[in-house]
DNA sequence: GTGTGTCTTTGACGGGGCGCAAACCGGTTG
DNA sequence: CAACCGGTTTGCGCCCCGTCAAAGACACAC
């Protein structure tokens, strides 16, 4: 947690030590208050940001007053220059939710970076795969499958990102709310807290203001993934 | 048309014509049928590859036998690539809808490419940041947009990238089925195939077996966009 | 303590769109 | 020609989940 979050963002991978203090050395380092926004949506995407403290949420707001939260960042995870080195706005805003602290790069200083260090451009080629893959799971989901389930993928990929072991189970070490929740699955405020007063009820999670505990994740996989699978059986019956 | 595929590619943008008949000199070349596939979702992601003459489709196979077609591929699109680079495994299945022809590197080969020729890691590097903001896009519209709303998106979407004009209007250059739509939107064809008629009947399109010919375009963007913003007013009331 | 604002819960209602079934093409094969 | 097969259309019923309304719970300020 107190490691060096440059040192651990997976961008700047492989690099010296020389080579990375001399990239730390060219960052601006910005500090945000929670509730601050560091850039908006629709902004000209100029620089590039490693989060270094704090915790960061990246955001998209849809014409009709809808807002989807695109991820939740933690310190080492790297930011906006996905857009800044390909089109010219940012297309989600990045706010803190929590006082914060990132550095940042102006377009043309990652440029250089990326020219000196050819490591660091096929590092950035491998995060932004991943993440292409991360959308793709997500339009998945969007497009085939039922809210409550949605909702559990949600909470699950939450706990291992952002998750904190205590006594009772693992707290979702962010403040959430229930309209977040709805905002990450694509789903209403309401749905999602009955779905986790449902939840509740039958032991799987304790959730307050705000707040979550998971107390039972063996429970939330069974409603994530499909391990019912009751129909095997005429299968069974028709091969033969 | 007729232009080289390679040469149009814009992974390959801003190289020399010696350095491109280099890498197409490492290149291999593949030729498919229709509906051949040419590597399947899971399969171990070695090769990357442009399309050269022909069209292809990469789509994703949902646990639960549902398919979400993720792209579709006109000649000079490069794929594959994201996945060799990355993650081990293709997210997708990339199959050809009609005879094709493809370049193929494998990633030892893409990994010297790139270290050869710096920009075109750049270029990749951008056309990876156009591809997460189509994605973001697509999530955002699953999560928030009523069905009809979509579908006209994925039409207008298909009339630009592989429209022809005809004289009717314009044809969707691609066989595509009211399955297909369904796959490209995250619904089924019942209710794709209940939109058709419904925007037949008003003459927006001529929808065939396999066919889709857009007559009227904007009254699609009108669907597509919300256009009728009726309740300005009261907000006018409000302001002062 | 009381008040206030934000977050949360719950009920009631309605509709968009999914699922199934069955009929209906239109092109291809024999 | 008839038979067939894959794609398409359409009706009908149902249910998930979005929407609205109102009350409840909690945190914080004063």
């Amino acid at each position: 947690m107190d490691l060096d979050a440059l040192a651990r963002c997976p961008v700047f991978e492989g690099l010296s030590s020389a080579g990375l203090e001399r990239i730390r050395a060219e960052a601006q380092r910005h500090l945000l208050e929670g509730g601050e926004v560091l850039f908006a949506q629709g902004d000209p995407a100029i620089h590039s940001y490693v989060l270094e403290t704090g915790r960061m949420r990246l955001v998209q707001l849809h014409p009709d007053g809808r807002t989807m939260i695109y991820r939740i960042l933690t310190p080492g995870e790297f930011f906006g220059g996905i857009a800044a080195l390909g089109d010219e706005t940012y297309p989600v805003s990045a706010e803190a939710v929590e006082a914060s602290v990132v550095l940042g790069w102006s377009r043309e200083t990652m440029y250089r970076i990326l020219r000196a260090h050819p490591q660091v451009a096929l590092n950035l080629l491998r995060v932004q795969a991943r993440r292409i893959q991360e959308l793709q799971e997500r339009v998945n989901e969007l497009a085939w499958e039922r809210v409550e389930r949605r909702v559990a993928r949600a909470v699950l990929r939450l706990a291992r990102h952002v998750g904190r072991r205590i006594e009772e189970g693992v707290l979702v070490d962010v403040p959430l709310s229930r309209e977040d929740l709805a905002n990450l699955t694509g789903t209403t405020l309401y749905t999602t807290s009955r779905i986790l007063s449902q939840w509740e009820q039958r032991g799987f999670v304790r959730a307050g203001r705000q707040r979550l505990v998971i107390r039972a994740p063996h429970a939330l996989v069974e409603i994530a993934e499909d391990l019912s699978v009751p129909e095997r059986r005429e299968q069974i019956e028709d091969d033969p």
